[in-house]
DNA sequence: CACAGGACTGCAATCGATTGCAAACTCAAC
DNA sequence: GTTGAGTTTGCAATCGATTGCAGTCCTGTG
């Protein structure tokens, strides 16, 4: 239904070649015979039909993303960065969810790699081994994940766990719980790693209560083990769970922050609505959606960048609300 | 890189003929034959390349999945449930996010329709005439919007602000306000309708206090000018300007429901997490997101099906939760 | 005036897959 | 031992676009 470059060929009067050249390498074609053509193909609304484009130079100018789970309110916002950026190159975007399923991922990703000049790996549920061996075959970027040898866009955990517990500890909190994500989750493991760290730094306690899902439902399961550490503030795997550990402390009348502090990390569009507003650090999700399709298009340009290696950090920063306050004296209650 | 029917066929012994049939139609292939084929595919992993086949079939295996802004919570349920489909039927899914231009849309639009079999368009932002004319170039289906002559998929605005009203007028209120969305918002009308047309079967009085951003903050704008209608109930053009306005009414030291009963639209995830919890008429987001892609497929399998003229209509359900109560007593506040 | 050189443009091959048509083969019946 | 029907398979054309190569035309120089 849409004009081939057959019809714009016609209509201009000359041969489909021409036509080809008129559009993609301006330079090589008569300025008279290129207006001509750049003509026809206005009129007809003519764009080159990409699959067979991508026949011939290998490139179809579509990227795949691959996503655990777009309810998550975390991803739309990644997605809607590789959108924009991806836009802005025109490239097309194939977005897959695979429902936090590690097994239907490696499926989904196999398929796609096959129609996708290069693949971002949102967050991957698969294991290491089976992301190595994808990377392998096609040109992947991952986002939120690091694996030796697959370039990436991550978060800088270490970082933002830092800023959380400085500004813990200069609220007076000296003993302070960590709340953490599935025990399979990479950056759970990276949160709770600086965490400790800071917390050796500062010279306070840590306590870990465990790992919960990464959902509102988790977080009302783990704030009453969170309350029984004896904590003066807690540090949650994600805002989703700080909220619904708000929710329960809300139901035991608990008071936030004057008994107990709650910080979050992600700061979703949900946390500023929170009651109180989480405190929470903000990572760059849109800006790494964008930055994934930049470090892929790259990779794409230039197989051997040394992007392969690096990869990209990208820091969190804290934003207080009102979730978290002074310390409460554990002397007197 | 990725095997082709070439390699299948020479490894088969074959030729690319064969191979083709043997895996799309292996009926007309020997048993013996077929089973080779299969199983060369199978150790070269082969996948058909979707772009070289779309060239002769015309037919791609993909469709685009047009939204006006994935930070929206509304949206990414329904691309949940569109990917869903999808992929349960072997087809890829083009995600684009507009950012709420109807300008971009219509652009996006048009690139999009070459690259795919069909489209769904949710909730469009373009003007009716436009759709209408991307409708004639490709097979369309809307998703929560209704235009003559084009398929779609939409909720039943009507019969959910009925349900709205009669739990409202149960409870006891006799003068409800509505917050409309966007002036030119397709569904903000319909609710609207829908308000009024319940509201004068049950005798009550609706007053409407304008339009508001779609948003948290288009709630916040709006609370104070609610309150001043003297109404004992708000219902809202969906659930974030719901949530925006709470914020307010807390700030204000307005209590719901006692105060204030408060009714939203969509049931998003976050509508559970509100303080008080948000009663809500629930939209069936995902299950909108399936029936289009169904719908649209249908329509590419017979063009001629009628469920071109009808569509489908998809119900809304009443979720009583806490930010509905009693009505207050005018006579003594 | 002939010829070298550059600027344009068209021909034809190519990418990976599908499909109409015809060739090759099998088998049974006469 | 032919013939004819039925199966199975391969050949070759095709989809829309790109690109190496070669041909045409024009211009300037000797």
């Amino acid at each position: 239904m849409p004009a081939t470059i057959r019809d714009v060929a016609r209509l201009a009067g000359v041969s489909p070649s021409t036509v080809s050249r008129a559009l993609s390498m301006p330079a090589v074609v008569n300025a008279v015979t290129r207006a001509r053509v750049q003509a026809a193909a206005e009129q007809l609304g003519y764009a080159p039909n990409r699959a067979a484009r991508g026949l011939i130079t290998g490139r179809t100018g579509t990227i795949g993303l691959v996503v655990p789970d777009l309810a998550n309110p975390f991803f739309p916002s990644v997605v809607k960065g590789v959108q924009a950026r991806a836009r802005a190159s025109d490239v097309a975007v194939f977005l897959a969810d695979t429902d936090e399923d590690a097994t239907a991922e490696v499926g989904l990703v196999r398929a796609l790699a096959k129609q996708v000049d290069g693949l971002i790996l949102c967050s991957p549920r698969a294991g290491q081994d089976e992301l190595v061996s994808v990377a392998q075959e096609t040109t992947v970027v991952l986002v939120n994940r690091l694996v030796e040898g697959v370039p990436a866009v991550t978060f800088d955990n270490e970082g933002g766990m830092r800023q959380a517990i400085a500004h813990l500890v200069a609220l007076g909190h000296r003993r302070i719980a960590w709340v953490g994500g599935p025990q399979t989750s990479w950056s759970s493991a990276h949160r709770s790693l600086g965490l400790n760290a800071a917390a050796a730094e500062h010279g306070v306690e840590l306590v870990e209560v465990g790992h919960f899902a990464p959902t509102y439902d988790g977080g009302m399961a783990a704030a009453d083990q969170a309350v029984a550490t004896g904590a003066t503030a807690v540090v949650t795997y994600n805002d989703l769970v700080a909220i619904g550990l708000l929710a329960r402390l809300h139901a035991r009348g608990i008071a936030v922050p004057e008994a107990l502090s709650v910080v979050g990390i992600d700061d979703i569009a949900m946390s500023r609505m929170s009651r109180p507003a989480l405190t929470t650090v903000r990572l760059p999700k849109q800006k790494a959606g964008e930055m994934a399709v930049e470090l892929l298009l790259a990779l794409l340009d230039d197989p051997d960048s040394d992007s392969r290696t690096q990869g990209q950090l990208l820091l969190g920063e804290l934003i207080v609300r009102d979730s978290t306050g002074v310390a409460q004296d554990p002397a007197r209650p």
